[in-house]
DNA sequence: TTTCATATATTAGTATATCAGTTGAGGAGC
DNA sequence: GCTCCTCAACTGATATACTAATATATGAAA
């Protein structure tokens, strides 16, 4: 019982050099956390459609565990906004929020500018070759018409880019904030044709890499990321459920 | 009994268009969010010190609510990177990761490059006024000598550039991502000097804006938030148990 | 005194229970 | 048919209980 007082006394007021780096694990695998990976997946995918209520209780049955770890995971799925939680009423895959998809990929665009002009900068033969390799896979995949594959390596790109930039968090900041823009990609069913623009574009960002010059890098990377922002708004009352409209 | 059924039946293939836009109103204050914001402000403020164990019970019994609630926000404060949950150990406050504050500083140059220059383009005059105002109220703090209300002027600065910009949310990321470095930076009792560069920078910011010269405001943003970079990894062994360093 | 083994207390994760607010089907009245 | 009302069922939020794992305190052995 009086052991309780000593121990936080002891750390509480400065945390002694001996609490540092204990060899803790952080948190695993919790029954919660698959919950989360699995029910994100659903959603990103449109698996689980806009609009459509999730039933707590039922996710619960399913995988034959109790309300609480099920909960964790839609709490922090609410907090990426991919649900909406109504208390005492439900909880629904929230809608693609359009108006607010264009200030997203700015968002993108001004982070990925960043990460194509360092990358320019620091980019060494051997993280070349690699970009080289992933636009290769690319082709490939534009060529055996794979939207996965091909949808895969272009994130690999992205990502490789900001690898080489020397900034990984940035790229995990930028999965967070484009989840909605990648659903409302799914829904318009991306046109092949613009593959191999894809493929061009990509080209350019990794040629101004490739002879360090991070302007024309910046550059490449800002308009090849417009093209974004082109293509929104043209699909509106294809599935008008699916969207959150302004109340016209 | 029975009715369970076809409710869930009639949403789940498509959801009506009956079902968009009830008047649901989202959660609204609970006691897991009450207690949610009164740990970041503590966490934020210092109160709680970096590698400080947090008992989820002691909250709990404080408040007069059960674990769950206390669990809530504790889950949602280790998303954000401000504790650190052990499994079966106990619940930590974060250490500052220095090596990740570059990086977090250079996304929010990024971002504000971009806020910067689009409010260049846009900002009509009234704006241009309360942009004014506040550098004003922050001369008044400068020459006061009051920190807090300094600093609360400088975050009206920014996110105002945001607002005129037509970006908050790009404003709100930043508030997500500067957490750290917010940290770090109360632990280094700001220089008193320093701030009347600040306010020196933000009236050329101001002025660019003012101008409608978007190139000027974002170069005069990116060297006003490259300061920051510079006060970093000056103080390294002043407080070494606050700080995630590496393993020297 | 130091080292090692044991015991006890505390913890995160999960399970179960309770409660109050909301919904929507069905019925009464028109 | 239509409107309003009632009520049962479901929901999110919270409370309470349990479990396995970990750490610290304790004490024995060196």
């Amino acid at each position: 019982m009086p052991s309780r007082v000593p121990r936080k006394l002891a750390s509480a007021p400065r945390p002694v050099a001996s609490r540092i780096r204990r060899n803790r694990r952080p948190r695993g695998e919790t029954a919660a956390s698959r919950i989360y990976t699995d029910l994100r997946a659903e959603l990103v995918s449109l698996a689980r459609r806009p609009g459509e209520p999730i039933s707590e209780a039922q996710i619960a049955t399913a995988y034959g565990v109790s309300r609480t770890p099920v909960r964790e995971a839609i709490l922090k799925l609410s907090d990426e906004g991919l649900v909406e939680i109504f208390p005492q009423s439900g909880i629904f895959v929230s809608r693609i929020p359009i108006a607010a998809l264009p200030e997203t990929i700015i968002i993108r665009k001004s982070l990925e500018e960043t990460t194509a002009r360092t990358a320019a900068e620091r980019a060494s033969p051997s993280q070349l070759l690699d970009l080289h390799a992933t636009i290769e896979r690319q082709r490939e995949a534009c060529a055996a018409k794979d939207r996965e594959a091909f949808h895969q390596a272009d994130e690999m790109f992205h990502a490789g880019i900001a690898e080489v930039a020397g900034y990984p968090g940035i790229w995990k900041l930028i999965l967070q904030v484009k989840v909605h823009v990648d659903r409302y990609r799914r829904l318009t069913l991306p046109q092949i044709g613009r593959m191999s623009e894809v493929i061009a574009e990509h080209g350019s960002i990794l040629a101004a890499i490739e002879k360090h010059k991070p302007d024309i890098a910046r550059a490449a990377m800002a308009s090849h990321l417009e093209r974004l922002l082109d293509n929104i708004s043209e699909i509106q009352t294809l599935n008008p459920e699916y969207f959150d409209q302004p109340t016209w």
